[in-house]
DNA sequence: TCGAGGCCTTGACCCAGATCAAATAGGACG
DNA sequence: CGTCCTATTTGATCTGGGTCAAGGCCTCGA
């Protein structure tokens, strides 16, 4: 197996970066300048990691944990804007401070590179360049696809359509499996899921409960999920999209 | 003056390319080379410039008119994720289909250039690289601030955020003046309107005469729009920004 | 000048989701 | 074990914005 071979971003060495980043096309002189320039950051659950308008003085990448970006207005409506899971990119290469504030959600490991260093590289190495502009191509179409969310779905379209991301999610970092049945810990509170889905705590309850109820997910305690049949689950979520697109 | 002059986007020679993606750092050559690769393009109102999953050959950069970035659900839902107003990117270097609907609004202009040459020079030419990036990164911004509009705030502070959105942008592509009294032409039908905001075109409407009557906006027919104060009105949208980021 | 077809406005009513208010369920910790 | 604390669920009620329906007002073409 080259170190080149397709897999899931996490499997490919201890640090995700190697993948996202540099590792379509790595080589090792580039590896050992990035080790150089490395370091680990850890949070705890609850941590503020940035606060926006903070200076970032690294990029890095989430390598475990869950961690939120989150927009709030002065009477205190807040959105969640993005959701940092493993293999996520943390801070804006080539921007000098933060734009949301950055929440560790829980225990949180990152792997930093220093700022400078790293955007020299970038400069002179057009192929992480390259790669940071898919990823960020990747984040905008993210929040593309969140603002039909948003704007134009049901409140239970809006949980299905959170679960179903998070269920592919760890389905594709763990077994690659995106479809059947599907087991997952929610990494999020109500509360927050509101702020991610612009809805409040209770609805978000309510609407777990009823898709409880109907059968298209089972919980067990609070956080632990399972969806017996992620067609089903998509169908709710009013995706006309098939499941697809691991890497 | 020279030509790297700090000036709006559109007063940089007569497409505006030069300036959003490679006038920072321009030269002689790069411009002659981009000159051999360019062409135009123009769409009538109405007419749907790209579908989603079509294939680009090209990526191009708005002259004139209006058109919009729109998903739609397959019972019809649609909204709309971006806005594209002169100046601004069409295509997205890098990737090979678009994602979204675009579709004119107005009679547009589009000043293209072919996709390989183009990606070509990208790959060679670290400055236009890094333009690109922050460009997007530009989008992603925008994509998440609309992100707390669409999730978070009530009907009339929707329609106070496009209105000063628009507002703020004419004025900074025409006089640069962000405050005080400002004069412009809704680019928008309210459908169009209520598939940016996440509302319904009554919605949009009954808004948008409560705005009138509390003499936050004055219409003159149905498009032609006058704000007397510009920090009333971006009071009534919710936003703490103070009305900035020109440039 | 008239009529047709787009937009846009306005009114009446309804309902999904917000708000207010308890009650319950787990943990963590002594 | 009991106690406190926080997260969650559930109920009752309210309301902002959706839905349905009826005109009004342009513009364009005959």
């Amino acid at each position: 197996m080259t170190k080149h071979a397709k897999l899931a971003p996490s499997a490919c060495g201890e640090c995700p970066i190697r993948h996202r980043a540099v590792c379509s096309k790595c080589d090792a002189d580039e590896l050992t300048e990035l080790e150089a320039i490395k370091y680990y950051r850890s949070y705890e659950a609850g941590q503020t990691i940035l606060w926006a308008g903070d200076q970032m003085g690294f990029v890095g990448s989430m390598v475990s944990g869950v961690a939120t970006l989150t927009q709030t207005m002065e009477d205190g409506r807040t959105q969640m804007v993005g959701l940092l899971l493993p293999s996520d990119f943390v801070g804006r290469p080539g921007r000098d401070s933060a734009a949301y504030n950055v929440v560790a959600t829980s225990d949180v490991v990152m792997c930093c590179f220093r700022k400078s260093p790293f955007e020299d590289m970038m400069a002179r190495t057009p192929h992480i360049a390259h790669r940071l502009l898919q990823m960020t191509l990747d984040e905008l179409d993210a929040a593309r696809e969140w603002m039909l969310v948003l704007g134009r779905k049901t409140a239970r379209e809006k949980i299905a359509s959170l679960l179903s991301i998070i269920a592919r999610r760890d389905a594709s970092l763990g077994l690659g499996v995106a479809t059947g049945r599907v087991v997952f810990d929610l990494p999020l509170t109500r509360e927050a899921m509101a702020d991610y889905l612009g809805l409040t705590l209770e609805t978000v309850s309510r609407q777990i409960s009823a898709l409880r109820k109907d059968g298209v997910i089972v919980l067990d305690g609070k956080r632990h999920v399972t969806v017996p049949d992620m067609d089903r689950l998509m169908d709710e979520a009013g995706d006309d999209n098939d499941g697809g697109m691991l890497i």
